[in-house]
Order: C-alpha cells, then structure tokens, then sequence
DNA sequence: GTCTATATTCAGATAGAC
DNA sequence: GTCTATCTGAATATAGAC
C-alpha cells in the first residue's frame, strides 16, 4: 500500500503506451474498483500486454497510485468557483446561485465523476494518500475561494465566513451524495432548485438579522 | 449481483455459527471491501470450515448482502436523533447542538462506522440496493424528525424546515467526510466546536430577519 | 520496447467422510 | 451439520523470444 515510487521509474518507454495504460486503467479500475481490477482486464483496455504495462509502472498499486493521481487533477471543481472571482458587479445571490450549479451540473448525472468520487472514498481507508490529494485538489481550492469571497461580502454580515463556506459545500455535496450517489432520489426526494432557492436564501438573509435587530 | 435470497436458505442450521459467520465476515468485508474479501479468510474469522458458511449463505454475494442489511440496522443514527423528541423544554439552540453532538460523537473516532460507510458509499454502485438501503435506513428517519421538529419551531421561521434539515445533516456530514473519512483534518483544519456553533446561529437566527426587516 | 507463454499462488465453490 | 481435501479457474508477476 501507498507506494510512491515515480510512475515511470525506467527511461525510454513509449509516451503513447503510457498514455494508452493510463486511459484504459482508468475505465477499470472505474468500474471495478482496486481489488476488483485485474492486470488482465486492463492490458485488454489498453491495448497492450501485460508485461508492457510492467515496464511502465512498477506494479499494480503504483499503477493505481499515478491514475489517481492524475484523476484528481481533472476531477478538481476549480472552474466551478470561477464565478467567485471574475463577476464583480453581480450580487451575492446570483454568485452563489451560479456555483451551486456549477457544482451540481459537474456532477448530476455524470457517471465518471460520481464512480471517481465512490473510488476515492471507498479506497480512502487503504490509501489515506489518495483521500489527502482528493481534499488538497478538490475540496480546498473551492472552499478557500469561497470563504475568500463571502469574507468579501461585507453586506452579508457572515460572523464565520469559513463555516459559512462548509455549510455551502457541505449542502451541495450531500444533496448529491444522497440523490445520485447512493441512488436515493426516489427515496427522499428534493428538487434541486429548491435545494438551491432556500441554501442560497439562508446564507444571504442571515446576519442582516442580528444587526438589525440589535440596531432596532 | 444484488442477489435477493434469504440469507438463510436451507433449515436445520444453528444459529450460533450463522451469528459467528456474520459477525467475522462482517470484520473481513469491512477491513478488504467487497472484491478483497477472501471466503478463507472469512472462514478463519468466524472459525468455521468454508462448507459451513456455504451451507449458511448461498455465495459471497448472498453474504454480503445479508451481513450489510445487518450492517445498516445497526449503523443508523436514529438514537442521535432522540434529543428532537424528548426535549419538550428546551431551547431550540439546545435541542440542535445536542444532535450534531450526537451525529459527531457517533462518528468521530469511531473506526468501525467510518469504514462501513466507506464501505457503502465504495459498493453503492455494484450494489445499488445497499446505498438505498443506507438512504432509507440511516438518512430518511434522521432527516424526517429533523424536519418535524424545525416545522414545529415556528418561532424560528424557516421558510422550508426541510431544505434546513438537509443543510444541518449535509454540514456534519461533510464536516465528518473531508476531516475523518478522507484524512483531511490537517489539510483543511476547523474545530468542531466553531462549526457546530456557527452552524446552530445560522440556522436559528435565520429569518427572524426578513419578518423583522419586514415588520420594522 | 513489446510480445507470447508460463510460473506460481490463490480465489470461489464443492464432493464426500463423519 | 460440519469437517478435510480438492477441483477449476483466474489472479499477479515474470522469463525469454523478437
């Protein structure tokens, strides 16, 4: 477990056979998860052999190792938080509105992303490495960018704009994970727009409250 | 997959060793996941001979199944959720941080419930089943009481209790996800007591504020 | 550099003794 | 009812040809 050798550790390999590995690895272990993959499926994926993919990677944890590495660079929602930096003239509410579904539409329905999500937290256990990447990567670029803007938002007057931005994420992504991940839409089912209307409603409506009613 | 058989197909077998299969297939499964799971080992742990479990359960996945709908029972949150019921008097600050307490405390530390819900959001795709099961069993009760009682606060004037509910569990949960599950705690640091403490004012001071803008 | 073919280990599942 | 012993297929990894 956790290897950390380079991903290609021997000189003069094929930088198309690497590539070619590292895609149809990526399918496999997908679909099938770490101890479900099996080196045969995934020379088959790749169209090469089994002992070309051994000479690229030094074996199948190192190979699991740099896909998720490489998983997690795409998988980021980085330009889910665009909204946060280039809109100055826009209010709160439409900001804030335009990440939530940036972020839902990145994810509902979009199969390699919910079975990337399901490898990283099933794997997490077996490989704290990848769960640290997946939360260095992912989840705290959007929350820094988040907090950043809601600290900038002074109308708002949001006493913790950190816990603020947990609240956001943490809305949206068990929203999520309970609707497509874990297939419970019809188990408690929620429209995604009222999800968002009453999220974004409670976090622009809030401490206008205190400071009202203390100035009253 | 998803093999619907009782777990218990065939009478005349005692119950002893069904409890003791069950409870060292449930070590092994939850320790390897799904796919790692060897059936010697899951004999070894339950010191039984292969044959006996095969008598007991019809294959691996007849297990699994049987020792994951067991899993669920056990694993769900309903006692976190006692304090919305029993609580006549006291204040709804109160009756809130006493549930995330209640979900934290459950959580946090407590190896084996991290990685049975590794376990089931990692399986939820080869086993649809078992995520819905986790919706239905451990979220739909939690998220239903929670929203009762926040409907029956009506000095707190949320505009939809239900949205609220899903925004108090989403908050714990990813709180738990990103500082436990996946290893983030150093990462992205925040101490429980400030989320939980910003999270209850959030709620609680909610709309008081547009009824007091409004009124004044 | 990449292949075919294979060594070795171990998986899930079962036959038949007691 | 539960065991020992075993079948059959498939897993990871590699030796050696081209």
């Amino acid at each position: 477990m956790e290897s950390v050798k380079p991903p290609n550790p021997i000189r003069h390999l094929s930088p198309e056979k690497t590539a070619a590995i590292l895609d149809g690895a990526t399918r496999i272990f997908l679909e099938e998860g770490y101890a479900g993959t099996t080196m045969d499926r995934v020379a088959m994926a790749a169209g090469v052999s089994k002992p070309t993919i051994y000479s690229h990677f030094q074996d199948k944890e190192g190979l699991f190792n740099a896909l998720m590495a490489q998983m997690v660079q795409k998988m980021q929602w980085a330009h889910c938080a665009q909204s946060l930096r280039e809109s100055p003239p826009e209010s709160p509410e439409v900001v804030l509105r335009q990440l939530a579904n940036n972020m839902l539409d990145s994810c509902i329905g979009n199969l390699e992303r919910i079975t990337f999500i399901r490898l990283v937290m099933g794997e997490s256990g077996r490989f704290p490495a990848l769960g640290r990447a997946f939360v260095q990567h992912a989840e705290k670029p959007t929350l820094e960018a988040l907090t950043h803007y809601l600290t900038a938002c002074s109308a708002l007057h949001l006493p913790d704009p950190a816990v603020a931005a947990r609240m956001f994420m943490g809305t949206v992504i068990y929203f999520f994970m309970t609707q497509e991940l874990l297939h419970g839409e019809d188990i408690i089912p929620l429209e995604r727009d009222r999800l968002v209307d009453q999220l974004i409603a409670l976090i622009v409506t809030h401490h206008s409250a205190t400071s009202t009613i203390a100035s009253s």
